[in-house]
DNA sequence: ACAAGCGATGACAACGTTGTCGGATGGCGG
DNA sequence: CCGCCATCCGACAACGTTGTCATCGCTTGT
């Protein structure tokens, strides 16, 4: 900025005045900072700018779990949006579900000074984010709950969703259904299980622990866990998955068996309906999770100070024909 | 800074020391020092630290089409990993295919004084970063070249991939094949399309431009051209579709059809190989790309001033059955 | 002719941090 | 008791920018 104003024969300051299009520069003066300005490349530095004026830097931080997953892009993709339409960029990174990785990624965050943080969180304890809360940077929890604070959190209905596979396998006439689920300290992992079982006692469905496992994905796992809830005398006639993920290798594992058992998966997913046969979801607006999210956050970047929001996005069951194979 | 410091009854510079780990600072003095910074949770201020030491931010920009698209979101994943390795965040932005917003993008990076930038890009002129490149700023282009500047490059076999998927088909018999390809103005669509027709001719095969279709993909237009294609004398018999979005469109419109024909598609996605019948594809590692553009930019970040790179990566005809249907 | 007003510009400080340098204190050898 | 060095610490400037206020020259009204 100095070599502009030296090149134009101008002081600093009405380079600034050019550069944030202040009124009262004379259009001749206008012309040559411009010109100098072209002439050197010059682009104004954001984090100075933003240092002097004391204000935000215009950025927002957002962590999930893995980018790469579906579910969590097209949140992004969502959160990105708002924040374009609210001047704002977006800061970007993966957790890996581990939570010291959650805690040193949001406290880099912090220290670049973002406006407001949008987390999926992995661990459960969150009280190294108190300082910022205190402070006032508003901070919302997305797909899972903070573990120890309380704070702005947007969910899925997952406990519904889980009555909701449930009853509908039951209604085509299930009695023995087999639940896949994610590791017990995901937040949604164990929702999803509580709602399968209220399913279960609603539908008059016995719950049987054998039929149930709950960690992290894997192929062999999926495999060894499929071969105990389906070989045996008495085996699953219908499966629930946990998420995505689990449904796709679940899918995957099932495609090498005979006889396929109906599936309702958590999560829709891309060309769930061109399978043969269909395949059956609890599904929910990942867009819209990521756009109610976005909007609470900034909401309270605009002044909202009321209490603690927990927003529940709703869940649909969307029937494929898979979940209405009759048990054999 | 200044209220920890007037906490612990000690100056700025002793409060900069203790953050920094700087040696020589006594013991206690350190132990009062820590105690005012957790009283007060205090953290330090990245930007400001950046703009005193003339060091970098410690951010790249990452500008894709689109997150929420696999392809990109893998992409973008992979780069994470890279920049976090390299003690990097990443900044992550979708133009949507729209130069403008690319450029609007691409500029508020460069303001926030990215290291780097690794950009997807939509337009074809990149004339606007000139400056930075002049002033060393480190750019890589993934998946499509800049339009008129030479820079570091790293693309995909697109012409390699559109041969083999032609020749796949032809050695299964197939003398009637469609391409259906994105927008020409996309390098990578013109480009698959080139490799198609440089197929056709190695393989005898006519190129017949009746049935080849160029433009954004959208489920009405894919239906349409479906229906040129196919319903007529002398019908295609096989079909290769650019890209992921194209693929999954044309599926879904032929899973209307009693009878499919052959697809090979470009880029793989989950679950082709569930598919029935599965689907083959011409294949590139998504996550190997992202990481040799980061890391060609790290490299250029360590001190690289080579010429500019062009790098391509292989693609892989991934055979899966459906390209072997015989033409009937 | 003169004060007041206005338009255009510049000098200076400040944002939060760190590099440089110099000052204070205390221990130790002579 | 002096000088010297090591250790610990603080004053100050600077990074690139903008807000505040002052300055300068010119027009306008009387």
């Amino acid at each position: 900025m100095n070599d502009v104003a030296r090149l134009a024969g101008v002081s600093l300051k009405t380079v600034s005045r050019v550069v944030n299009g202040e009124a009262g520069v004379h259009p001749s003066t206008t012309g040559r900072v411009l010109g100098a300005i072209d002439q050197l490349g010059f682009r104004r530095n954001l984090g100075a700018r933003n240092l002097r004026r004391g204000s935000s830097t215009g950025t927002i931080g957002v962590l999930t779990e893995d980018v790469a997953n579906p579910f969590y892009s097209v949140l992004t993709r969502a959160v990105e949006e708002v924040a374009r339409q609210h001047g704002r960029q977006v800061l970007s990174a993966s957790s890996d579900e581990d939570p010291d990785r959650e805690r040193e990624l949001v406290l880099e965050f912090c220290s670049r000074r973002v406006d407001g943080l949008l987390v999926v969180p992995a661990g459960l304890r969150h009280g190294y984010l108190v300082p910022e809360l205190h402070a006032g940077l508003p901070v919302v929890f997305v797909d899972r709950p903070a573990g120890d604070i309380v704070a702005d959190t947007v969910l899925v209905d997952n406990l519904g969703g889980g009555v909701e596979a449930v009853l509908h396998l039951a209604r085509h006439g299930h009695r023995r259904i087999a639940f896949l689920g994610d590791a017990p300290t995901i937040f949604t992992a164990s929702e999803r299980l509580r709602g399968f079982r209220e399913g279960c006692a609603r539908a008059g469905v016995r719950f049987d622990e054998e039929l149930v496992t709950m960690r992290a994905p894997d192929p062999l796992g999926i495999a060894h866990v499929l071969r105990t809830a389906l070989d045996r005398p008495d085996p699953a006639t219908a499966l629930v998955t946990g998420n995505n993920r689990i449904t796709v290798l679940a899918l995957r594992e099932l495609a090498h068996r005979s006889r396929r058992p109906a599936v309702v998966g958590f999560d829709d997913f891309e060309l769930a309906d061109l399978l043969d046969p269909p395949v059956s979801v609890i599904s929910h607006d990942t867009s819209a999770l990521g756009k109610a999210a976005a909007e609470l956050l900034f909401a309270r970047l605009a002044g909202d100070d009321s209490p603690p929001h927990r927003v529940i996005m709703p869940v649909r069951l969307t029937a494929r024909g898979s979940g209405e194979t009759r048990p054999s």
